[in-house]
DNA sequence: GCTTATTATGTCTATAGGTGAATATTCCTG
DNA sequence: CAGGAATATTCACCTATAGACATAATAAGC
């Protein structure tokens, strides 16, 4: 259901071929809404079909024809009321590796510390790449307010994988292993991740018992 | 696929019936692995085909009789198989707020601010009732190292809960509504949670700016 | 005796979400 | 001109999930 909206705002915001969508998928919608390319294409038949966008053939010289894409009025339309619905459900988590912790007890630790620093890995990767497209909005003197949103939008995403990193970090001194090297150089982060990866198993344990 | 595993995990935990795996999937598993009664009792259903669990039929006096689920060695083995397979994927994100957000400049402030705000009191009520789980886990004068990994996945969930807690005010304070109340009393939290709540969206702008 | 809630276990169906493989064109390099 | 990379798209199939429906026992209140 998300995916075509992700689609229509996507394309309201800038019309493009799926090829681009796909791409634009991967660079930055993918901190709020993840899909293969296949997924794309199927959803982008079945918007036209229901004639919430258009798409017209493209003839290029360089590279095989492509169709771009463009959200029509009634494709708008429903957009907008489908963000005026409050049935609002927040996303349900769910991950392997927590899963897989939580039966940590049947295995030796050194497979859930593999397990775990490979997850760190990723999440510190995918922490970059968003602060990296963070600094492009950065570098803009005045952000339109349509791209203001879409900086929320990536604030978002990175404020969870500040939340993944902090975590692996704790999960990593639980299993009584140093971190291997610091987050990223202190000073570039915001107080708020010095501050979480210092917090310690043990430490988080006292704090809620102290909690009222 | 990593339902059936969940299940696993969860019954070689703590055998029990279906229906009390459900209740133990609201209450708790559910911070790292959501799932609904039919696809509960389908998974159970297929675990004990394929041999990974069995069922025995229990008589009760004063309530309809109950199929208790215990893991076999089979099971056990696919488990502890499975926990160590490093084919490790991070969760992708998939947020039909943020989606909303990303085209938030087709609709009236107070439309996002409505949505942003069941948002909010969602994951503040998560994020209560992980704490709650929490304290109890806290008031257990030493946890068996099988509670603690459990209490490390909760870390987990809690984190994420902040995360979006916090990200949530940030928005808000974006969208020019002043917030409602403070998160929850202060001492009671973790640091972090303060500092980040503290952070405001043009503030991030500019570290993005000033990071190398 | 009737209604409603809780415990307890499922099935069916439709649709959304997701993977793997295949296809075709054009560009670039050796 | 052969082979690989990038562009651009589609098919077939499978799983996951939501929602509705079905059943049946007990317990509590009116």
């Amino acid at each position: 259901m998300s995916l075509s909206y992700a689609i229509l705002a996507a394309l309201f915001n800038q019309p493009c071929s799926g090829y681009d969508l796909v791409k634009r998928f991967n660079k930055s919608v993918e901190c709020f809404w993840s899909a293969s390319h296949q997924q794309i294409y199927k959803a982008l038949a079945k918007l036209e079909e229901e004639g919430h966008v258009s798409s017209e053939k493209i003839e290029q010289e360089n590279r095989p024809n492509k169709k771009l894409y463009t959200v029509t009025d009634s494709g708008r339309q429903d957009l907008q009321q489908w963000i005026g619905e409050t049935e609002t459900e927040i996303v349900p988590l769910k991950s392997d590796l927590l899963v897989k912790l939580s039966a940590g007890h049947t295995v030796p630790t050194e497979t859930l510390i593999n397990a775990l620093d490979t997850y760190y890995q990723q999440h510190r990767d995918k922490l970059k790449s968003y602060q990296a497209v963070s600094k492009q909005y950065a570098q803009v003197p005045e952000l339109s307010r349509e791209s203001q949103f879409q900086y929320l939008a990536l604030r978002a995403g990175i404020r969870q994988q500040l939340a993944w990193v902090a975590w692996c970090e704790e999960a990593m001194g639980f299993l009584g292993q140093p971190v291997k090297q610091p987050v990223i150089k202190p000073g570039a982060q915001p107080a708020a991740v010095r501050e979480s990866s210092r917090e310690s198993f043990r430490e988080s344990l006292r704090e809620s018992s102290s909690a009222s």
